[in-house]
DNA sequence: CAGTGGTCTAGACCACTGA
DNA sequence: CAGTGGTCTAGACCACTGG
C-alpha cells in the first residue's frame, strides 16, 4: 500500500491525495532537510501517475512552505526558516541610524507547571513545561516573553542542558524533538505594563505596552505552543502588506 | 504584434511573457470583471502556445489575486475585492456580543492642497487632493482619517457629488477613474492623540493611539494614495498569520 | 447542448548540479 | 556525465455553467 494514496477518498483528484500522502510522510519524519525527497520521475513511477501530476502535488507542498525545489539537485524538506521572531513587530534601529545587532535571550526560567486559562485553552492540555525570558537588542531589554509548551511533545525539556536554549527556540524544538512549526498566528493588541514587566524591560509601571500572544502550529496543524510577549509600545513598528 | 508577447525579452520562459502580456493588457483596461478574457484554448492558439502554457501564465495572475477562475464560465477579471478595510485593526465587537455593524463614513473635508512631506514622498507628487473623513461603528467614532491622492489621476475629484463618495473608495476609484488598487502597505506604530484626533474621536489629549500609515498601488505598482489613519489603542487587535 | 475551466497523460528538450 | 527540476507540447476526458 502506498501510504494512504490508494486509500484516501477516490473522488478527489490524484493530486491532492497524492499531496496529503506526502504531507503525512513529512510529518512523519521520513525526510530531513539534508537528503532530498525521491525525485519526480521516481515519485510518478511508485505512485503510478505521471510527471505532471506529481509536479502538481509537489508544487502544493512548495506553496505551503514545507518544500524547497533545487533544480538540478532534487527536492528537500524545508527545516524551520520560518522567520518568525517576534522582534518583527519592534523597530530594530540603532540609536545612531547602524545595522540592527544580534538579538540575544537571557532564561529567567523553565519548569513544569499547570497553564494558565488561555495556554491550556490554546493547546488543550494544562500539563505544560513554562519558558520565561527576556530579548534584548544590544543590551536594551524589548521582549519580555512567557512561553507554553505541552510537556507530552516535549518530554525531557527541563533537562536540556541551558547553553542548548539558544535565542532560536523552533529550530530546537525541530531537532530534539522532531516537532516543525509550520504557521503561527499573532495576535497583537495595546495595553499598560505592570511591575514586574516594568521591571523586566526597565520601563514604569502604567507605561504603554504592545502586547502579542502567539499559537504555534506543527505540520498536522496541532498547536504545539503559545506565548504572550510584550514590549514598549514606544518602540512597536508594523508592516502589514495587503494583496 | 501581439502585445508584448514576442517583444518581450525571448530569453524569457514563454508563460512568464504571457503573464506579463495579459497583465498590461488588464493594465490597459482592455477587460471588466462583468465579461470573461478569452477561454484558454482562444488564448493558446492567439499566441501560438499550448493550453498548458496559457494556464501556467493564467496561474500567476491568479495567485496574485489579478484574475479569477469560474469553471463552466470563463476567467474573469477581479475587481477591487480587496478586504483592506482598516476596520480590521480594531475589535469589531458590539458591547453586547452581537454581529458587527456597518461601518459609516463623515466626510470633514476635501479640496486641492500641496501634499505634507510624507505624502509627497510616498506618492511622487505634491500635487494631491486631501480628503478628511470620521469613520463610525454604530455612531462611535473609531477612526480619523486623512487621505491624500494625486490630482493627475483623479482629475474632477473634487467636484464629485458627496453621496458618491460612500465608505469605499477603492471601488469609486475604479469605476470612476479606472485605477485598479491592487495592492497596499500599512504600517502600524503607537502614538498619543493631539487635539484635534483628541475631539473628533471623543478621548483625552495624550491618549494612546494606533496610528496606520498605508501606501496603496495599482497594478502597475504605482503609489496612488498614501493615508494616515488613528484611533484608541484601546480598541486596536490584529491578527497576522505566519506560514 | 456547446463552451468553459479542471485534471491527467506521455512524451520532448532545456538548464542546472554535483560527482 | 547522469540525474535533477523547469519548460512546453498536443492531445484526452471530466465537471460544470448557462442558454
Amino acid at each position: 500500500m502506498i501510504d494512504g494514496f490508494a486509500a484516501g477518498d477516490m473522488r478527489l483528484p490524484a493530486y491532492i491525495r497524492l499531496r496529503d500522502s506526502l504531507s503525512s510522510r513529512i510529518a512523519r519524519g521520513e525526510w530531513t532537510p539534508e537528503t532530498p525527497i525521491p525525485s519526480e520521475g521516481r515519485l510518478a513511477r511508485e505512485f503510478k501517475v505521471s510527471v505532471g501530476t506529481v509536479r502538481k502535488a509537489v508544487d502544493g507542498l512548495v506553496d505551503e512552505g514545507l518544500l524547497e525545489r533545487r533544480q538540478g539537485s532534487g527536492t528537500y524538506l524545508r527545516g524551520p526558516s520560518f522567520n518568525a521572531t517576534l522582534f518583527r513587530f519592534f523597530a530594530m534601529r540603532e540609536s545612531d541610524g547602524s545595522a540592527p545587532s544580534i538579538p540575544s535571550s537571557q532564561l529567567i526560567l523553565r519548569s513544569a507547571v499547570k497553564a494558565p486559562q488561555a495556554a491550556a485553552a490554546a493547546l488543550g492540555t494544562d500539563e505544560v513545561i513554562k519558558i520565561v525570558r527576556l530579548r534584548s537588542l544590544s543590551d536594551q531589554p524589548v521582549l519580555f516573553e512567557e512561553i507554553y509548551i505541552p510537556t507530552a511533545r516535549f518530554e525531557g525539556f527541563e533537562t536540556l542542558p541551558e547553553p542548548a536554549l539558544g535565542p532560536l527556540l523552533y529550530p530546537l524544538y525541530f531537532e530534539h524533538f522532531g516537532v516543525l512549526v509550520k504557521r503561527a498566528t499573532d495576535e497583537v493588541s495595546f495595553g499598560t505594563a505592570n511591575e514586574t514587566v516594568a521591571q523586566q524591560l526597565r520601563i514604569q509601571p502604567g507605561d504603554p505596552l504592545a502586547i502579542i500572544e502567539r499559537t504555534a502550529f506543527d505540520i498536522e496543524d496541532t498547536p504545539i505552543e503559545w506565548r504572550i510577549a510584550s514590549g514598549s509600545a514606544l518602540g512597536f513598528r508594523y508592516r502589514s502588506e495587503i494583496n
